[in-house]
DNA sequence: TTCCTTGCAAACGATTTGCATTGGA
DNA sequence: TCCAATGCAAATCGTTTGCAAGGAA
């Protein structure tokens, strides 16, 4: 069932939208609760089994670009080149990812503030005596998950 | 002309390519010296330019197989999906990189070993809260680069 | 001779696009 | 009615592979 937080995500999405001139269609509906409710960036295969087949695999990626393009979702690529969608940061918060060297799974974790305050201070300086203006950064912990670490 | 380092570094692939069965061919060696030259990673097309298409894509792609099997050289993939080859780590030394979000460059930055210790602490503790044993971690700082923020 | 390496062309997998159709406001 | 959304099939892009020819030990 769509908790409360769907609902206000979905509030905030729909006029996004609207300023595109594009509609807020069951489809986008689902892909958007969809990475709502997952531990970690998905790709559109994963997405594709998640909604049952039931939007071909064109019309995903057309989903994808739409909300892509209206910011509402972001796009990466994990080890084996393939893209992952989640929630834009400004909808599902700045974390960072777990990836497992064995599995390939990507999860996310969240960092405390005071964690990622010091990471900031380093980002800023690092960026800044290369002459970049930093406006974001990207952790990857690489690592074995625990359900690997068993086998 | 090759320096003093590039020598260094080739001996020490080169028994790494002979116990795996391999030459260290001509094209192997303007491979790894282009990427020690390099200020941080590189796409096959960039490589292919940079060789003056002497190599075709199709054997470059092959040598980058075989390096990367050696454990020579390491994939990434950049923000446009497309893979980015580099020295290992144990060749190069450990570094981050630098995004520029305008023109998509991708360039490597060394940190302080001070600043390293502290991101090192972070991250085995970040880690080991979410049952991950980490091997490793890569951060990338998005921003725009110097000669972007002049446009 | 025996493998490894190369180049070309064809195959591949993930993603994108053209086009005709459907559907919502 | 008008424009966006959809599904299918075909195209595209980066990358990989089969195969026959060339080259080093």
């Amino acid at each position: 069932m769509p908790s409360r937080q769907d609902d206000r995500a979905e509030r905030a999405i729909s006029p996004l939208l609207d300023a595109r001139g594009v509609r807020f269609t069951p489809a986008r509906r689902a892909v958007v609760r969809a990475l709502a409710g997952a531990d970690g960036p998905m790709t559109a295969a994963d997405l594709h089994e998640l909604l049952r087949q039931r939007v071909p695999l064109s019309s995903l990626y057309r989903t994808l670009a739409v909300l892509e393009g209206a910011r509402v979702l972001a796009r990466e690529h994990d080890a084996s080149g393939a893209a992952r969608f989640e929630l834009a940061e400004w909808l599902r918060g700045h974390h960072h990812h777990l990836v497992c060297n064995s599995c390939g799974e990507v999860r996310d974790v969240v960092v405390t503030a005071d964690t990622e305050r010091t990471v900031n201070g380093l980002v800023q300086r690092i960026a800044h005596r290369a002459g970049y203006a930093a406006t974001g950064h990207r952790i990857d912990i690489e690592g074995t998950c625990p359900a690997c670490q068993r086998d």
